[in-house]
DNA sequence: TTGCGTGCAAAGGTTTTGCATGGCA
DNA sequence: TGCCATGCAAAACCTTTGCACGCAA
């Protein structure tokens, strides 16, 4: 998935995971489990290595779910549009803002999780007071 | 801040940073530095079983910033109303969930921290499908 | 005096780093 | 061949636990 390096069996094993769940999300125990699905045994390091590259290069997000939970890893899916983030609306000067979906995604999933809300964000606009005009 | 245990001078002066500050969060180390301002050492163990203890007691909250980030603990104020709690509303049935400001502190923060933007929670409803009706 | 609070050391768990080897291009 | 990818071991880091001692009530 990133150019300009070396192809190897694990590194397509974990781009076809990521790419197989654009929705889902994986610690890197989940990713190794799954890979020994496929008869393919990955070290650790190598697999938190990889990940980390990825998401240097945007391609997944890293994310941590609750408390001490594992730390979680995501397709980044740049083909969604606005159904897949939040509007953060000023009351004072009216604009509006987008609210990434990498700030989204444990935001959504926890609401989804802890409270069985399924958000649809399209629909759903955040009012408050933007930056500039907090400043005046 | 919290009965029938004993007072001592460390968890006095830990009460007075969280009650001396009440929308502000802090992270074990950072609270360790600021006894020491007060010319109080405190070992790293009892901070961490103390903010443990506040947390089992719903004294301060919990959570972590981002990523790889330290944990971080928050007052609790319990004195706050809707304006500090967002509004989950059910496009099916029109139920309104109310979330608790243990789920917002995080996502406001980092509203805010990220984005300076100041939400305005009582304005704000977000839309989606309650556990309900997504069921039926 | 009783039992909670504390500090120290050690352990636990996740993630990172160093180094030598292996494998892609 | 050159350089990146990998595995192993060890380290780094945050947090928790065990144990003995100290101190509040």
């Amino acid at each position: 998935m990133i150019k300009s390096t070396y192809n190897t069996l694990s590194r397509s094993a974990i781009d076809g995971i990521f790419l197989g769940n654009k929705d889902k999300s994986f610690s890197v125990d989940q990713i190794i489990s799954l890979l020994k699905e496929m008869d393919i045994t990955v070290n650790k390091t190598t697999v938190y290595r990889y990940v980390n590259t990825l998401c240097k290069n945007k391609v997944i997000i890293k994310f941590v779910a609750e408390k001490g939970e594992k730390t979680l890893y995501k397709f980044n899916d740049k083909n969604l549009g606005c159904d897949n983030h939040l509007h953060l609306k000023c009351s004072h000067c009216g604009k509006i803002e987008h609210l990434g979906c990498n700030d989204m995604a444990e935001f959504k999933d926890h609401i989804f999780k802890e409270h069985g809300f399924m958000l649809n964000c399209a629909s759903s606009v955040l009012y408050g007071v933007c930056k500039k005009c907090a400043n005046k």
